[in-house]
DNA sequence: TATCAGATTGATACCCAGTATCAACAAGAG
DNA sequence: CTCTTGTTGATACTGGGTATCAATCTGATA
């Protein structure tokens, strides 16, 4: 789980200001876990407009902490992290929880790819879905 | 662009009903050319219902000649494609082009994930974004 | 061709995600 | 402490998408 101190330091340090519904607003995700909703992260900071709530969010995808996730269906989550490096997400079907992982191999590919069709490949967005290991034991105890 | 008769066919040959309402929106959709939002197509049949429209599309998506493209900046957009095998999108930030494509490399990286991280890897979701040739050349001249 | 079960439709109302506006307010540099 | 400027929140809006359910249509079959 990321600090606090890390999400708070990151806004400053980006020149933005550290205001009180902003702290109260990272708290409140922080206690939402490994992933959850824009619609939870509002209600789980009820005294932070709603507007600002969106705003943060996106200064906090801006200065790297905070990442969406699109899953399986379509729905978008979101995630607080570490990793302000380019990665992606391996995510659970079952449980919904969420690895990081970035490969080396699959860059090369896509730089391959950009040579040979002619764009100009500016950045990209995979997510990989399956079962995690925890979720696969279970259900082979079924 | 596919083909209405490709359209049609795939609609009837999944078991549901060939229906005027269907009919309309596949013509609509089409003449909306190669990308699209889900307000343009509702827009593109007046005498279709709004949710008839959503229905219908989550019905191409199924039996595969829709696709759901993520842009750039996280919207969605929707893309007809004859394509109904796994591929993925290479998509032009300057003029919205899109372009399927596959690759068995970022398949084998996928797979070597799958066996080192301890997930079961069901599917997943690439796009690529870029500039392509032709935007490419036009911003040169500039 | 007439029938009929079951698939499909559309009006409506709803939910969630995200944005625009703009006057009031607060952070923090000096 | 003051002032500039970034930030806030109430509100209302757009867009994407779904639930409901009575009315309607499709197409297989007789």
């Amino acid at each position: 789980m990321v600090s606090t101190q890390t999400l708070e330091r990151r806004i400053a340090d980006s020149g933005r200001r550290l205001t009180e519904p902003r702290r109260q607003l990272i708290e409140a995700m922080r206690n939402l876990g490994d992933h959850f909703t824009a619609d939870q992260a509002v209600q789980a900071a009820p005294g932070v407009g709603r507007a600002t709530v969106f705003r943060t969010m996106r200064l906090l995808e801006e200065v790297g902490v905070l990442c969406q996730v699109v899953l399986d269906d379509g729905a978008v989550g979101y995630r607080l992290t570490d990793n302000a490096r380019h990665h992606h997400h391996l995510i659970c079907s079952q449980c919904g929880a969420t690895d990081d992982f970035a490969s080396a191999g699959i860059e090369d590919q896509l730089a391959e790819l950009g040579r040979s069709s002619g764009f100009d490949i500016h950045g990209h967005r995979l997510e990989v879905y399956g079962v995690c290991a925890a979720c696969n034991q279970e259900l082979g105890c079924h």
